[in-house]
DNA sequence: ACCTGAACACCGTTCAAGT
DNA sequence: ACCTGAACACCGTTCAAGT
């Protein structure tokens, strides 16, 4: 539940309930936009708040990015565990792959803290990258004992491959939308067993 | 000659000379190690310059970063002519590869701005990473025509590719150095002619 | 408790004053 | 011509003053 304040808070007065879901709805909406080099200004005005009342929620505008980002990886987690019961599982990754670079493509925040914001490394995150990780191992698991992609593949680099190959796109996107399709579909074929040649330590 | 300033401009008194100098060595070595996000002021001090001083070379903080990146383009162009000359095409292909990745690995700036800084657009910089994808062009089609890549891959998809696996790798750089060349070698597999399926238009 | 805007130390950029 | 630092409009963050 991100939308709540840490575990260990009091009850929040009406006011700052009201407050809190103005401010979380306008940085959803202008994160999404922007991403994370929006001002903090900025999405005070977008929520009708003054900028001090954002620091009252949140102590650093990184905190504020993080809640946000922490939403999506949630959904993330839910569709990633969906997909362990798909059909085909190497579907089942290439759904996961798909969404996760989705995810990027539509939201310029994610899309940052995706490719190495600082922000990665805050605690709360990198606990919710970590769930997102085992999911995805599991997936990467069936996908492996269907003999689907090689052996020596791992969901790391499954969860690795997800910047990777929206970051080869990035460049093109704004001429060619689904160009990441193209770099998606290459990237798949290297997880074949077919095309595995040993990789280095 | 991104050393130098523009052409249609008269020589510089011997005391800018020394100035200018100063400053691109200090950005050379400051941008290296902090990235593009490096503070014109902190520049400024590293030449034992006055801050007004880098604003009266370069008009704007994103063309002295130009200026400094355009070097390194221009020394993997070089690199890449060298390359294609190679006595194993695919050989070649790999150590342009190899090559572009390091440079993203040991400088921080050309790594900010292969990941898409907005200096990326500015028309210096355009004109010369389009020379470098011609010579990648050559390159790929030298290693195209040996049968070592695939035949549906263009010298843009290893332009672009150079990010992806760079980005790939990056979140794990500071524990493990070498994984670039694990997703390198990952990489290289999805482009041999084995590993074809049709890719998406 | 909570909200707010003025105040602070930064940033890139401009420019008047000095040589 | 060239160099410099003070001044400006931004940024994230703090906090005294208000309800």
């Amino acid at each position: 539940m991100s939308t709540e304040p840490a575990d260990n808070a009091r009850p929040l007065r009406a006011d700052a309930v009201r407050s809190r879901a103005l401010l979380m709805s306008a940085a959803r909406d202008v994160f999404a936009v922007r991403g994370t080099e929006a001002s903090v200004a900025e999405i005070a005005q977008a929520a009708g708040l003054g900028k001090g009342t954002v620091f009252r929620h949140f102590a650093h505008k990184d905190d504020l990015v993080v809640a946000i980002v922490d939403e999506m990886v949630d959904d993330l987690v839910a569709t990633t565990e969906q997909l362990l019961h798909a059909d085909d599982p190497a579907e089942g990754l290439r759904g996961f792959m798909t969404a996760g670079i989705e995810l990027q493509v539509h939201n310029q925040a994610f899309c940052d803290v995706a490719a190495g914001a600082a922000v990665r490394q805050h605690p709360v995150l990198r606990g919710k990258i970590a769930r997102l990780e085992s999911a995805v191992e599991a997936l990467v698991d069936r996908a492996r004992r269907a003999g689907a992609v090689r052996d020596d593949i791992t969901g790391q680099d499954v969860m690795l491959l997800l910047t990777g190959v929206y970051q080869t796109a990035a460049p093109m996107l704004p001429e060619s939308p689904e160009i990441w399709k193209r770099y998606l579909a290459l990237t798949f074929d290297g997880l074949q067993p077919a095309a595995a040649r040993p990789l280095p330590a």
